[in-house]
Formats: structure tokens, sequence, C-alpha cells
DNA sequence: CGATTTTCTTAACATAGGTTAAGTCAATTT
DNA sequence: AAATTGACTTAACCTATGTTAAGAAAATCG
């Protein structure tokens, strides 16, 4: 009996949609399994992004340059997750975005013009898609929500509180960058914590 | 000749899709025009969002009110603006927004359930409010960018460099609101700018 | 194993923006 | 016209975070 690769992705669609045998067979033809080593690129800033990924084993981050030069993390991805950026798949320009993996991981992939056939031959999840282009829709208003009304002592703290394996798997710096600050000031936000 | 009150409607319509006279009637006969007061609630938060507004004349301005009881501005509408909230229109769950008119205002609306209905009838629309929908996701990306890498100030400054007439139509207490500082502090930036 | 690099912390000082309180000016009301 | 209200500014002081620099601890390398 060997092991599915794709049995993850499998039930990651099935939380929202049904899927039969042979559209599971369908889908396994078009996400191509691949394994990636850490501080890899998944993307890279300036290219068009073809692929969306789906993290089967690892972890990520988004992350782009700023006019001053410094590194903004956006997000990071884990076992589940789906990464890409929503923006240069949709627009067709380069992205922004600069995606990395922060371990050694084991990723789903297909691309978009895939993804257009598979919505053809497997219409549910156009829905799916839909519903998960609108998360990432609700996720940004809620994260540009809590940036302007919070502190980033208040956001550090929540954060762990909601992700606490976080700490175990990324680096403090990267984490003050996803919270806006620098490395020092998450130190002495943990310090007075 | 009478004015056509939905030509402003149509012509934003026209600028994604092409429609011809019999769909633009079925428009006409979809979207109601009201005028309002300044100073009034489009939407309350806590309701749920049911319409979709398109300003013909006039400005509003989308807020909540945050865990520290602060009014946080998220948007301004002007003329050929959509304004509502697509999270709860979305979801059908209750509003954090309050939208409020800035100025005397013309108004068309269109319940949700007509905007499913319509699709149907004018197809060409939901390739249109999927497109609105997703330049929202961008925009709201944008300002979290801005928010995040930016300092107050030359967020303020690009604010006036973009949107000039800003300055003059809504008062600087709401643009203080807007760019996340208080209103003093706004004074304080304009005084050294 | 020791050496080196990376990650994280600490401290001193600088700065942006918050808070409080008062004051100015223009518009509106009486 | 005087009084009131609303919009905006100013000033003094406070606090959170940035910046710079150094050091400690942990991980990795040779």
């Amino acid at each position: 009996m060997t092991k599915d690769k794709h049995q993850a992705l499998i039930e990651n669609f099935e939380k929202e949609v049904s899927l039969n045998e042979v559209e599971k067979e369908i889908i396994r033809d078009y996400f191509h399994f691949f394994t990636i080593q850490k501080k890899k690129d998944l993307l890279r800033s300036g290219d068009i992004c073809n692929y969306t990924f789906f993290i089967l084993k690892g972890c990520t981050r988004s992350f782009n340059i700023d006019e001053k030069g410094i590194e903004r993390i956006q997000n990071f991805g884990f076992e589940n997750y789906w990464v890409g950026d929503l923006l240069s798949l949709f627009t067709g320009e380069p992205s922004s975005l600069t995606i990395e993996t922060i371990e050694h991981s084991q990723i789903l992939k297909i691309h978009k013009d895939d993804l257009e056939n598979l919505y053809n031959e497997v219409p549910q999840l156009e829905r799916f898609f839909r519903i998960l282009y609108q998360k990432a829709y609700v996720s940004s208003l809620k994260r540009l929500n809590k940036m302007v009304q919070f502190s980033a002592s208040e956001n550090y703290n929540q954060l762990i509180k909601e992700q606490p394996n976080l700490l175990q798997r990324v680096p403090l710096a990267y984490i003050a960058s996803y919270l806006g600050i620098a490395p020092e000031s998450l130190s002495r936000i943990r310090r007075n914590s």
C-alpha cells in the first residue's frame, strides 16, 4: 500500500465540496508533488506567479522588500495552507512577493492554466477557490484592522495566543517582521510580557 | 428629454463589459435611486449589509468602532464609487461597519437578492463584480502595506497628492481617522510639511 | 572539540505619535 | 450682536517603537 501524497489535499477540498473517485483522480493528476530544501524560493519577487502551492509538510514565509529596503513578511504558510500571490495570479503581472521555505518542505503545486482546466473538469472547485479567495480578502481586512487599532505588543500577545506553535517553528526576527517592528523591539516586548 | 439617473452607473459598467439597450433597461429596473441627507446612515454597524450602493453625487465614509471605542474610517466614497460591506454581503453576517453620508447625496442601490437575479439576466455583470471584488482585495492589501511601511506623515502627504480634492470635501478629523492617528497629530504633521 | 556565525537580548538615546488641555477662528443659533 | 458650537491648532508632557551598538546564547561549521 503506497502512501497517497495527495491525501491531505483531497481532504482539504472535501471540507467545502464533495468529490467522487474519478474527480479525485483528476485532481491527483493536476497537482504535482515536490520537495524543497529550507531557505529556497517558491516564488521570486519580479517573477509572475504561475503556480498555486499547497503545503503538505514544512513551512514558508511570503515577504516583500519595502521602499526602505526592509523585508516585510506578509504571512506564513504551514501544513494544509495555500500559498502563492493572488495579485500576480489574478493580474498576470510580476509579483512583488518572494515566497521562501523556512523548513525543508513537501509541496503540491498546480499551474494557473491547469487550474483553469481543472475548473472545467471538476466544477465544484470553482466554488472552493472562490471561497478561498474570499477568505484571503477577509484575512487581509482583519490584519489591516489589527495593525491600525492595536499596539505591536498587543498584536504579539494575540498572535502567540492564537498560534503558539509559531514560536517553535519560525525565528523571532520573522515574527518581528510580520508584526511590522524591529527585532530589538520584539525582544523588549517579550521581556515586558 | 428627462435626465437619466442611471447614466453614470451604465457608463461605469461599460468600462468593463458591453451592454445592449435591453440589458441597460434591465439594469435601470434593478437599481433604485434615492437621495439622502448628510450625516445619515446607509448601513449601521450590527445590521446585515443587504445592499450594494453606487454613489451618483455626494460622499460617504465607512467606519467601525474599535475595541477602544475609537471610530476608524476604512474608506471614503465619492461619485462613481461602490460602497457597502463586502464581508457582510458575502457571509450574511452582521456588519461591523457603519456607512454614513458626509454630504447630501444621490445614490443607487441594489438588494443582494436582486443582484443575484441580475447576474442571471445580464451575465456579463458577474464578471464586472468579480473584478470589482478583486480590486477591493487588492486595495486592502495595498493599504495594509502602506500602513506598515510608511509613517503617518508619509501617508498623509501621499494621500493629498493622490486625492487633493479630499481636503475640500472631508473634515481633517476624518482624514486623521483614516490615517489611523489623532486629529492633533495630523495638525502637527500638516504644520511640519 | 573549538571557532564561527546566527539569533536573540540589552542598554542608551532619538523620534513619532498619543494625551490632555487650552486657545483660535469661523459658522450657526438666538 | 452676543452666545454657542464645531473645526482645527498649539503646547507640554508621556510612551512606544526605532536606531545604534554591544554583548550573550545558541546553532553550525571546520
